[in-house]
DNA sequence: AATGCGACCAACCGCCTATCC
DNA sequence: TGGATAGGCGGTTGGTCGCAT
């Protein structure tokens, strides 16, 4: 995901997991996974399958705990996880998702392909935040959730239509954003010629799956993904167009 | 070259729920 | 029915890296 590190990171090479002891007396190891307890965790894991996470732990061997070989598990091993950098779909779908259900990490990661909650929620906690930080806002303010789904995540989608049409690709991606189930009314956004976002009141008597069908991700990656470099949803021009909207002036000081 | 700081992310923690006995 | 246990989930922590100074 991040561009700091990627990839098949086994930090134990740098630095080693800790024996502790447990109230049993048993000793267990805590912190990074060897590449040794990986394949051993790997090979059970195929000839047993998953669960009964304490009896792996004993029948392997593995001074580590069940919930640790579960995490080590699902969040790193098993087949088809997905790691790197989020595309500009997968980033908008997670905006959507959030604004659905919440803080709902593993169902989030349910609809994106080989992803985990715990990518997820690393995402929303150091991009997010960060973002929310920069524009002055509380992240679960109902002004930041606003700005993300009446602003954001229309100008996202014709960004990603530009993209499809350009790559010549069907892309019926995404109707306009609809507002908080706070409010009594529905707003909706669409962009003027200059590309201001344009906030409506709308009737809540539609349903939101009337006036915002689901993204469609069925043209993504399946094959290792987050590979595009520069899709990143809060880069300066669209940070800087957020601000302009939010404080109506070019201010950067913000 | 050294240092400080922010970003990233793997792994752990603690709570809640489901299941079993 | 209620206690024990395992699994699942969201929140948090801490190590590492890259960049700025």
């Amino acid at each position: 995901m991040g561009s700091k590190e990627s990839g098949n990171r086994t930090t134990a090479a740098r630095h080693g997991p800790e024996e502790i002891s447990n109230k049993d007396d048993k000793v267990i190891m805590k912190g990074p996974w060897l590449e040794e307890e990986d394949s051993i965790l790997v090979d059970y894991i195929q000839t047993h399958g998953e669960g009964h996470w304490d009896f792996v732990a004993r029948c392997t061997g593995l001074r580590r705990t069940g919930k640790s070989c579960r995490l080590r598990w699902l969040n790193y091993l098993r087949p088809g996880i997905r790691h790197g950098n989020f595309t500009l779909e997968e980033q908008l779908k997670i905006l959507e998702l959030h604004f659905l259900w919440g803080n709902r990490w593993s169902k989030i990661a349910e609809s994106l392909n080989g992803r985990t909650d715990n990518e997820v929620k690393n995402y929303w906690r150091t991009r997010v935040h960060r973002q929310a930080k920069l524009l002055n806002c509380d992240v679960n303010s109902k002004e930041f959730g606003d700005i993300i789904r009446f602003v954001l995540m229309p100008r996202l989608a014709e960004q990603i239509r530009s993209k499809s049409r350009e790559s010549s690709q069907a892309a019926d991606l995404v109707s306009p954003a609809i507002s908080s189930s706070s409010s009594s009314n529905i707003n909706l956004v669409s962009m003027d010629s200059n590309g201001k976002a344009l906030i409506m009141k709308r009737d809540h008597t539609n349903s939101l799956q009337d006036q915002w069908p689901s993204i469609q991700h069925d043209h993504h990656n399946e094959d290792g993904g987050g590979d595009q470099v520069g899709d990143e949803i809060w880069n300066d021009e669209n940070v800087e167009f957020l601000r302009q909207q939010l404080f109506g002036h070019d201010d950067s000081d913000v």
